[in-house]
DNA sequence: GCCAACGTTGGC
DNA sequence: GCCAACGTTGGC
């Protein structure tokens, strides 16, 4: 990664290779999915499978790309918490949990040739030192406009560069 | 455990 | 297409 361009891979068209680098936040509860687990997958890095709201879908779907930056958010969680940050490893692709039966989350109107729900993969990056919680989100005037701060419920939301810059640098710090 | 906010479903 | 009923999320 150089600056605010993601990677660079050969079969990435030009034009796509030049789009600028995108930031989201991600939620898991840590009961269901820590950062921990992530960081202990292979590569550190594992699917993010199971969103079934059509809002984030359509943001797995379109708009998240290789290289683009997340904040990992624990929710529900004491104290709720963005805890690390990861990097997108994989584009928008079918999420296959849903027509096996036995995942957690099975939704049969989606099969492999009309896939209703998408995931991303994503590879852990950097573990804070001190988690950022929703109540240091919500007094930093800096913050004010996040979605996590707006509308609460969104598993999958966009964040601005300057928003992701700053909680990861109080973050590390 | 409560409940507000939001999303989804389905009758009409 | 409206909207009541129901389900889910997630802070507190």
């Amino acid at each position: 990664m150089v600056g605010d361009v993601r990677i660079i891979h050969p079969d990435v068209p030009a034009e796509e290779r030049m789009r600028e680098k995108k930031y989201w936040l991600l939620k898991s509860e840590p009961s269901d999915y820590s950062f921990e687990e992530l960081k202990s997958e292979h590569k550190a890095t594992a699917e993010w499978d199971g969103v079934r709201n059509y809002q984030a879908r359509n943001l797995l779907r379109d708009e998240i790309k290789i290289g683009d930056g997340v904040l990992f958010y624990h929710s529900n969680s004491k104290p709720s918490a963005v805890v690390g940050t990861a990097v997108v490893v994989k584009d928008g692709y079918a999420d296959f949990t849903a027509w096996d039966p036995d995942s957690k989350h099975p939704d049969t109107k989606s099969t492999p040739d009309n896939p209703i729900w998408f995931m991303v993969d994503i590879k852990a990056e950097l573990t804070f030192k001190t988690p950022i919680s929703l109540q240091d989100i919500k007094k930093i005037p800096e913050l004010s406009e996040m979605v996590l701060v707006r509308n609460s419920r969104l598993s999958v939301q966009p964040v601005g560069k300057d928003e992701f810059d700053f909680i990861v640098k109080m973050g590390i710090g």
